[in-house]
DNA sequence: GATTCCTTGTCAAGTGACTTGAATTAGCAC
DNA sequence: GTGCTAATTCAAGTCACTTGACAAGGAATC
């Protein structure tokens, strides 16, 4: 987007030029902060400066094209998704194969549904959903606890779940619900891709 | 940090004493972060600095009866929720064909998963799950709404689901998130039976 | 009662993530 | 080239949280 409109004037469209520019921000905020990083790391990998990114994010500037595509790459999105136009499902309905991805590690992307939680300013959200595919052999970064609770279905292949001391062997069909707070972990040990339907709230009460 | 080991005896107690001192720790960060308040903010409704919420939060420190007492007070939470301990063990896998069954109506049966642990206010779990098996034809009672957050994927069949004042037509594979205060209802519009995997919280914060 | 030890609690300084603003640079129109 | 606009940077600022040094208060021991 961007330059396409610098021929100055437009009373009409500087309004929705600013709205996607800020959508634009909002979702490269989201695919960098499911990934973990830091301006800062990001900045590093995509060879900018931070303060850039904070701008791009908050819409109060649009990056070039090189600098997008860089991002993109690095952020393992698609510059497609970040313009994706509201079709009036936005935020509730999300169809198969049109969900965000999210690139986890070589054997594993994810599917974003329910991301809010890590918009600030969006207080009032608990559930956090997504689907995780992972190929034969992938598995999960190490055995995390944290607090909270997680409720799992798993829609096709099979995977080893590990919550605790118990190891549970899946397959699809199968679901699940533990604490966060033990620790947790699973791998794929079918030859075939495992998809996990996935729902976690970041508290218990 | 360990303290585990400061000369004076009482070994084994020590450790556990430290654990559940973590996690007291970790419940009331989750209760103040929900709540969408920052260290100071709490601090100031509850009368003290917010260094020492970091550290209690960090289990660096035990708060006093009295400091804990209004910390729940302000959090509205209560003081037994804080040192529940976690019922993990059993009734973590629930297998595809071995989840107890739930009759709705004689279009509808669901498929209990984390049910039986969230009846209201059961304290220290907020994710109540099932599966609904909607018959051709059969749809949920009337539009209801109430205060939490739901998600859901649809494993089987077509249905048609009314958010607030949209309808969506649904097919195998698609997922939704919304909140439960928009009235919501849905309907089979297939010919064969349709599935859900359906999560909710009782709560937003 | 005084001494020692332990722990809650405070203050102030420090850190890390992000934002803002002034200055610089690149791109394009003329 | 000049002149404009918008992207980009650097440095300073802010905000949420953490850490460390120290004071205040108990309880056990002398």
């Amino acid at each position: 987007m961007n330059k396409i409109d610098t021929h100055n004037s437009k009373g009409g469209e500087e309004r929705s030029t600013a709205t996607s520019l800020l959508r634009l921000g909002t979702r490269l905020k989201l695919s960098r902060q499911t990934r973990g990083l830091t301006l800062k790391a990001l900045a590093a990998a995509a060879n900018c400066s931070e303060s850039l990114l904070s701008k791009v994010e908050n819409g109060k500037v649009s990056p070039s094209l090189p600098m997008l595509h860089r991002l993109v790459e690095v952020l393992g999105t698609n510059i497609g998704w970040m313009f994706e136009e509201a079709d009036g499902e936005e935020g509730i309905v999300f169809r198969a194969g049109a969900r965000p991805l999210i690139a986890l590690d070589p054997l594993r992307r994810g599917e974003g549904i329910s991301l809010e939680r890590v918009i600030p300013y969006s207080p009032g959200h608990l559930l956090q959903c997504n689907i995780h595919h992972i190929e034969a052999g992938g598995e999960s970064a190490g055995p995390i606890q944290h607090a909270g609770e997680e409720v799992g279905y798993l829609l096709e292949g099979a995977i080893e779940l590990m919550v605790g001391e118990k190891t549970f062997r899946l397959s699809a069909g199968d679901s699940f619900v533990f604490d966060s707070e033990l620790p947790h972990w699973y791998r794929n040990v079918g030859d075939e891709r495992a998809s996990i339907f996935w729902v976690n709230t970041p508290a218990t009460f």
